[in-house]
DNA sequence: CTTGACCCTGTAGCGACCACAGGGTCCATA
DNA sequence: TATGGACCCTGTGGTCGCTACAGGGTCAAG
């Protein structure tokens, strides 16, 4: 049997862009199972490792949390399960991406139309201030 | 001399839909001031911390973050201080929000074509982990 | 043998709260 | 007057996903 080429952290954190601190992380919250140890107890990564890193880096870009990223990694290990459960944790994301779209168009339209009102005068009269002001009594 | 008529910590919650822990925790980070207290030790509310946390609260809505917020009601306390200022934030929170809606809608269009690649198979073969995951060796 | 780049653990901080625990206060009702 | 329950107080710890130290150890090059 051959012995697997490891690598340090900050190797496995050039190459998958990921902060070094960031990795230890994701050991200590069970994302990343904790690699080997040299003789002087640095980490010895794989490429399990970086797979697996690279994996959650993507879902991280793509806005899943870590605990869906978590049931991810567990079903994809099952590989003979039906993969409805992965489209449903996508789809339940892409609804909250929607909702998130939605609030921040809304957000959006109040914002504009508070800033058009903007006489650029005395903060006495101004209409963005009144407006997140209480009426006066 | 007249008594204001004050309220209690619940009251201010309840008026302003804030949580009492909210309130509190407003005050510790100075965005609200401290209120008098009563014999029994009770925060005593008037119709200025009313007005002033109807403010934050209408800014918070809008995504402002406390800072933000902070400088505002700093802002607005300078009654005859032209209110450029006040649309600078104003202005520059808006940006921000134009720049999560773009970053969301990207975002969106990603996971949409992941979804739209679900074939409703086994794991083994599903698109959305592959899409996921790093290139196989 | 020293320098400097890397690594280790552990802890504290960010923003904006929320949720207790373990007490004190107040008021209405019995 | 006693009691019960709703309210209030302070202080601490948790959330999410990291980031940033402090105070050490390890390792390879010069």
């Amino acid at each position: 049997m051959e012995t697997e080429t490891t690598f340090n952290i900050g190797i496995l954190a050039k190459a998958t862009g990921t902060k070094v601190e960031t990795i230890r992380w994701y050991e200590r919250v069970g994302l990343l199972s904790a690699p080997d140890r040299t003789s002087g107890n640095y980490r010895a990564y794989g490429a399990a490792h970086l797979g697996r890193l690279s994996f959650i880096r993507r879902a991280r870009d793509l806005g899943f949390s870590l605990d869906q990223i978590r049931t991810l990694l567990d079903v994809a290990g099952q590989q003979d399960l039906p993969c409805e459960a992965v489209d449903a944790i996508a789809r339940e994301h892409l609804e909250e991406v929607d909702r998130k779209i939605a609030d921040l168009q809304a957000l959006r339209r109040e914002l504009d139309s508070l800033i058009g009102q903007c006489r650029h005068g005395r903060v006495a009269e101004c209409r963005i201030i009144e407006a997140l002001a209480p009426s006066k009594t």
